[in-house]
DNA sequence: CAGGAAAGGACTTAGTGCGGG
DNA sequence: ACCCGCACTAAGTCCTTTCCT
């Protein structure tokens, strides 16, 4: 018999090989393996003694349980999946550590994938690749559009997403910041300065996020009685600010509002080439709040998320939805808060060609 | 008998359950488990016509294998796990979706871990999470000094990061980009612009790659015989570049060298606010070359690190480490890059006080 | 009837749940 | 109350058997 392995393991010297099983334990302190079993997972009824005989055991063995053999049987894993775009984007990355520590919290360990494209096809296949894996949910964030996914690649696996999915799934929450709201609230500033010819800037509209804000802007100039100024779309980069900046005309508007910092700041810079000073020709309002908004050139005043709150509410959700446990609202979205720096000012001057 | 289990799964309507197991698709198929085996892991000794009907059931019963169950019998899990710092800085977080693509590529999934601070309790923490949760290797990323782990914490498991470790550890590969060697470029092309005095902003020294970085700059600089600029220790944020720049004595030096991007846009910023020009009275060399860096109101001269490369060699030589294969080298730097763009400027005046 | 491809069956992996003592 | 032993989880491995020239 395998005997020998007992053995092996017993004897090892300084370093015990990382080969202890269950059965090597219950063998050394000298009772079953399913008394070893309870007091690994601290169930009661072993006594004290036991108890520490067993667990001197599993040091000088160096025991640790096989999490493969442990998923086997109680048919857990506690993994969840995490599907993200494979970007160094602030947003999507600013979330992912606080989504990894409220996971672990909650007792998961967060497996990543990302897609480049959030298509169906990608997205499936990161569902199918995750499943292969194990995980009990999945998390979708970042890029994304409403998202069109099969209900038979889910197969019932909870998810949840910062965007809608298209058909009505009975295991999806979603999660997001209110990014109309904080769209809204970015036009009631520029509004409340005097501003009446407002322009856009807009994320790629594929994305989820970008449309929202859009739409978020786009209200609010209507709840202003306002008539909407016109659009630029970008793809989030500081470049893609910069051109988006240079096709919008100077005499038709008196305020931006960028769709995130990274292309404010590069509106930024496009208006100075120009010779548009920000703020005195030209209020830019942003949106995330990076880190480094506040020490630009120009203070960027902008729309701050709050994506530790949203994280720690996405695993929440998700968790809740893996143990069955009952859930209120089947969409959650977070507040924003706007914070006014230097890159917006009152208009002086409303010089409508 | 369980053959009730069976008999669901086969009964099942459209939406076939999740709990299809091989040996249902066995019975469906009317083969024996191993021959589906067979199938699924393409080997050969299978008619083709068998194939075909054991893949057929697979697909109907919607039968995916169980990882548990595989990598118990197989002792193999491909799983990786990542260590790293949670903070979403650029540097990080920029390897960190090609690290993932790496390792898809590899045929391993990624499970990640954050730190706070890289002490050796809480690395020693997250590597036994990763242990119990059955990763085959650690790769070990951001903010790290010299790693002090005990050996016996590793328990001999395949370890690639950044940093190297105090103990020479038998399964341990150092990949990084060549820190010391970028910021002898930066002090190379200050030198060249005739600047004779040039300070440093260091990233925060509990960090390798400040460390290396700032010890690049004092060799850069004794290397042109020149005496080393002060030096002003930062945390990697712009905030803090911004409070370093304001501690810097416009009439002791022409050029600064800052450890990373965002720590030399804020110093740019504070040069600015005290009436410095950037880069006529005050040459910025900045590191990392994040995506707004050639977008700031000064185009930012920087030193550019592959991150892309960085993560596949990673997860190359994490692989060779876990598969047992031949490495050459234990420690491994990649080349960098000098971007030169606005905000470093040819000395006019040599004015030393 | 030797010989090789194709398929089957018992056993193993590391734990946990359930009944019994 | 405390502890033991057996059956069971879902795959894969080794070895054997069957089948077809």
């Amino acid at each position: 018999m395998n005997d020998s392995v007992v053995e092996i393991g017993s004897r090892a010297g300084a370093l015990p090989p990382a080969t202890a099983r269950l059965s090597d334990v219950a063998a050394h302190a000298g009772v079953s393996t399913k008394t070893v079993s309870r007091v690994v997972n601290n169930e009661p009824n072993v006594r004290p003694q036991v108890r520490e005989r067993v667990m001197l055991s599993v040091v000088t063995l160096g025991y640790r349980p096989n999490a493969a053999a442990r998923a086997l049987v109680t048919q857990r894993t506690h993994q969840i999946g995490l599907i993200t775009t494979a970007s160094s984007l602030y947003g999507p990355t600013a979330g992912l550590f606080s989504l990894e520590q409220a996971a672990w919290k909650a007792g998961y360990a967060l497996t990543l994938t990302t897609v480049r494209e959030p298509s169906e096809g990608e997205l499936a296949e990161a569902i199918r690749y995750l499943l292969a894996r194990g995980v009990e949910g999945v998390i979708i964030s970042g890029a994304t559009g409403v998202l069109h996914l099969a209900p038979s690649a889910l197969a019932g696996m909870p998810v949840v997403s910062t965007s809608p999915v298209s058909d009505a799934a009975p295991n999806h929450v979603v999660v997001d910041t209110d990014q109309s709201m904080g769209a809204r609230a970015a036009v009631r500033h520029l509004y409340d300065l005097g501003h009446r010819r407002i322009a856009h800037i807009a994320g790629p509209l594929s994305w989820h996020a970008a449309v929202q804000r859009r739409d978020g802007w786009l209200r609010g100039m209507k709840d202003a009685g306002l008539e909407p100024g016109p659009v630029v779309e970008g793809d989030w980069s500081a470049k893609s600010g910069h051109e988006a900046a240079f096709s919008l005309d100077r005499a038709e508007v008196t305020a931006v509002f960028v769709a995130n910092d990274h292309m404010a700041m590069g509106a930024i810079r496009a208006f100075t080439e120009k010779g548009i000073q920000v703020p005195g020709d030209m209020s830019v309002v942003g949106f995330d709040d990076v880190p480094e908004a506040a020490y630009q050139m120009v203070p960027l005043t902008t729309v701050r998320q709050d994506f530790v709150a949203g994280a720690e509410r996405s695993v929440r959700e998700l968790v809740q939805l893996i143990e069955n446990q009952p859930i209120e609202t089947t969409s959650i979205y977070l507040p924003t808060e706007l914070i006014v720096r230097d890159s917006t000012a009152s208009v002086i001057a409303l010089d409508t060609a």
